[in-house]
DNA sequence: TCGCAATTTTGATATAAATCAATCACTCTT
DNA sequence: AAGAGTGATTGATTTATATCAAAATTGCGA
């Protein structure tokens, strides 16, 4: 089955002027004579499934996309079955990036519910960013910020323990709800125990666990995919205070 | 103690069109009437002694940094002293970039070794950048480039064992090596034990039994620093093949 | 050249997290 | 509304790696 339904988006032009979600996304920081001619970078959307992906390793790179709507998984798997998720992506956020170094996709990215994406031609992408001063500048910044974010996974598996990992997940969780309006202390989480687990390198039992250890401790409740944090300055200082283990 | 010294490079014009390592670096596929404005790009040059710092953590960006000589690593504090070791860079490739999206270092960049670096002006880059397509798409290479090693990075810490991750180092190592020129099979590491095990999400003595175990195997041959890798298919099959456990 | 400090190796023991296993709670389908 | 299937929780046990400790090796600095 080919997952990938590309609906061109016909009515919607200017994707990204009336885009509510361009502060957090790619247009931030461009004026607005020049961000009318971002429209025409982002001519089509295309919608995926749950579940479904948005590419493949090994598919050819072509565009960047930006998330409108819905939340996705970027994972590796290895030949033997192993997967690792590399990340989760919210609205506003950019998915792709991984593959202009080679021109074929590194990794998988599959929706965790009904998504909407916006297609950016890279090409295109590419052209602009040499006109558009704001525009190479974002551009870099949003994959400078990927490195940066990458640089605290690794922090978070090589030096942190079970517990510390699932603090500053949820910590970095509430952040970015809180910066697409949503609440900070309450929310609903999109991806399995297993996914979790698979993020910050630990087994889905042991997530369960360290989430109802936070639940006894009264720094969250939790109900399955439910989360509210009830002292977020408690899984705070989980982090900084814990003693080093690896 | 302040420990950059900001040497210019008087003499040397021409630094990328005459060095041997450009075709591993960021000029890479540039043509070579505008290779030649790439040396006004790298007008200087910098100096750093071993153990001292290219640039750290909280550091204004200013310009990113390719190696000329030497090496590195990147490094993550946490407040209460944990190290992560994020990365080691050797000749030709760049550092820096975690800086661009804040404009603020998030890392530091230490010498392994006596190093010499080509210092490149971030601001000058994205004004040659917009005139020289080849390098504009150049550095986005380089930028995902970066994002990818960090998921294999990620990977490799989230759901490789101990001798998994060792291999996955040495082999790596060992590629880097060849591509600069050097035996696949024989080199000198310049990190210490302790280093590698912070890269890898490991404690030192687990590196060093790994080391020991894979010599007793008939994987490589260790003396201190000294490696030799007497099977390199071995290594890879440790990779392929173990038991999952994480 | 010597001596000391840093690094590495190796051994014994402790422990955090994995594994194995069973039950429970949802959600989706018919 | 019932049942199946998926996902989550909880418990008992095992295991990989950390921790603690001591010895061996190296190489730097006086």
């Amino acid at each position: 089955m080919k997952a990938t339904a590309p609906i061109t988006l016909t009515g919607l032009k200017k994707a990204c002027s009336q885009c509510n979600l361009f502060e957090l996304c790619l247009p931030f920081g461009i004026n607005d004579s020049d961000i009318l001619r971002l429209d025409e970078l982002v001519a089509t959307q295309r919608r995926i499934k749950r579940q479904q992906p948005l590419y493949r390793t090994g598919d050819t790179f072509e565009a960047i996309y930006a998330i409108r709507t819905g939340s996705f998984k970027s994972d590796v798997l290895l030949e033997d079955g192993r997967e690792q998720v590399t990340g989760f992506q919210m609205t506003g956020e950019i998915l792709g990036l991984d593959g202009i170094g080679t021109g074929v996709h590194t990794c998988n990215a599959i929706a965790l519910e009904d998504s909407e994406v916006c297609v950016i031609s890279y090409t295109k992408l590419e052209e602009l960013a040499r006109v558009i001063e704001g525009l190479q500048h974002q551009f870099h910044k949003v994959m400078s910020r990927e490195i940066v974010r990458d640089h605290g996974v690794m922090m978070l598996l090589g030096s942190m323990r079970a517990e510390e990992r699932l603090a500053a997940f949820l910590l970095n969780m509430s952040q970015r709800f809180t910066a697409r309006g949503f609440s900070p202390t309450e929310f609903n989480l999109r991806m399995t125990r297993e996914e979790i687990g698979s993020y910050l390198g630990l087994k889905l039992e042991t997530v369960s666990r360290a989430f109802s250890h936070f639940q006894e401790e009264g720094l969250i409740s939790v109900q399955q995919k439910h989360i509210c944090i009830l002292n977020s300055n408690g899984l705070r200082k989980l982090i900084q205070h814990q003693a080093s283990v690896r």
